[in-house]
DNA sequence: TGTTATT
């Protein structure tokens, strides 16, 4: 009956008596009418002087625009007819280009220029932070959709910018509608819950605020008692026990002597543990950095007798992290049975923007195991201090980690302990790398 | 060594 590519009309300065069976024969000159009708007012039902006008052709739409936009003056009026698409229509949406991946400096003549070729440009803006600074993303507006589409054909993902960490982005700008559900979803993503619940109020309103903070603490309250410490657990035990053809840790811990001796560690499925751990490769004989077997390697099974705190300089990092890690593992030893009980920490966030903490707070970890997420170096640090934000980085394309991430905390002496305790922990074959996060304009220190 | 951003 219509075009799919029809355009619906805005006709303005209409008198207000006439209707629509008066007003077709002014248009179907210029094709055939899919569709007429007179905006009248909601409540009163009264004319408002203009209407909303669709050919079934989208060519009948532009005729009758160019040949009596602003052209004529309708008896009785004293303004011109206003012919032309309604806002609902376009009001440029369709035409309107996102531009993503742009490299922080360039600007918006940098951006016309790239776009230029595809059509004439209404308008284009890189977007800025409050001080000035790019976002790395642009708007384009072309006068028609099809430059718009001709762009995206031949820009999207079609080169890499000088400063940008993926190909170029270009597609059609979101829609006010779609940026309420972006809105929603940044919202439901803060509170740590996924989106459908806040998808289903298509309102934001204080009620469905309300609704996911609750659902929020809900989900936080739950994961406090949900075996926080398996992960960490898993880490511990590698370090204590092989890990037999079953899938169970057999080897209970003898306690050789001394103060260090961990608890001993019950049969625990290895579905608890993070993959990493599960396999092979992940020796419980840790080797110094350089190479050299450590004095731990007297003990097989990773129990070594000498105190946990030694004040003489040269001190074995895993024997640090075991005291590190002391301080929880006396206090919940139920944590081997992966039950523990409510976890002395305040509830770490679900989800969270990578967020740095104040100066000194923020550490830096690389060398972790590929199969490593942002839950597990949570769980790994989060026995010394609360954590405000826990990132393992992650490959876009290939959605891999790329072994290394970020953990702060509220306070440095948290990051130092955490340094201290956790720096050189061998997991497997590696040992991690435990340092504050470098400052930006820091150069290289090595 | 905090990554993809929506006027």
């Amino acid at each position: 009956m219509k075009e799919p590519d029809a355009i619906k009309l805005f006709v303005g300065q209409i008198p207000r008596h006439l209707e629509e069976k008066d007003l077709k024969p002014i248009f179907e000159q210029f094709g055939r009418i899919f569709e007429l009708t007179v905006i009248k007012d909601k409540y009163t039902g009264l004319h408002k002087g203009c209407a909303f006008l669709t050919y079934c052709a989208r060519d009948s739409a532009l005729k009758a625009q160019s040949a009596l936009h602003e052209q004529k003056t309708l008896p009785g009026m004293n303004r011109p007819i206003q012919v032309k698409p309604a806002d609902s229509e376009s009001r440029g949406e369709d035409r309107k280009l996102f531009v993503g991946m742009l490299g922080k400096q360039q600007t918006d003549e940098d951006v016309r220029k790239m776009f230029e070729p595809f059509g004439t440009i209404d308008e284009c803006t890189v977007l800025r932070g409050p001080d000035g600074t790019s976002k790395g993303c642009a708007f384009v507006k072309f006068q028609t959709h099809a430059e718009a589409q001709a762009a995206i054909n031949t820009l999207h993902s079609s080169r890499t910018l000088p400063g940008a960490s993926s190909s170029l982005v270009v597609k059609f700008a979101d829609t006010e509608k779609e940026r309420g559900l972006r809105r929603m979803q940044q919202v439901a993503t803060q509170l740590g819950m996924f989106s459908p619940i806040a998808l289903q109020f298509g309102a934001y309103s204080a009620y469905t605020q309300a609704l996911m903070q609750q659902q929020a603490a809900l989900v936080a309250a739950h994961s406090a008692y949900l075996s926080p410490m398996a992960t960490m657990a898993a880490v511990q035990m590698q370090h204590m026990a092989a890990i037999n053809a079953n899938g169970l840790i057999a080897t209970p811990i003898t306690p050789s002597s001394g103060t260090s001796t961990p608890p001993a560690i019950a049969a625990t499925p290895v579905s608890a543990i993070p993959a990493a751990l599960g396999v092979n490769g992940y020796s419980p004989v840790p080797t110094q950095p350089t190479g050299q077997p450590a004095p731990d390697a007297l003990y097989p099974n990773g129990v070594h007798p000498y105190p946990a705190q030694s004040p003489a300089a040269p001190v074995d990092p895993l024997q640090q992290a075991y005291a590190g890690m002391q301080h929880y593992t006396a206090a919940y030893p139920a944590a081997y049975s992966l039950v523990a009980p409510a976890f002395p920490q305040p509830p770490a966030l679900q989800q969270q923007q990578q967020r740095e903490g104040p100066d000194g707070c923020n550490i830096f970890i690389y060398h972790l195991p590929q199969e490593f997420t942002d839950s597990e170096i949570l769980q790994m640090f989060v026995p010394f201090g609360h954590v405000i934000s826990a990132k393992v980085f992650v490959d876009r394309a290939t959605n891999q980690s790329k072994c290394f991430g970020f953990v702060s905390f509220d306070n440095p002496a948290s990051a130092q302990a955490a340094i201290q305790a956790m720096n050189g922990f061998q997991i497997g074959m590696k040992r991690l790398k435990v340092q504050l996060k470098r400052p930006k304009d820091a150069n290289r220190p090595y």
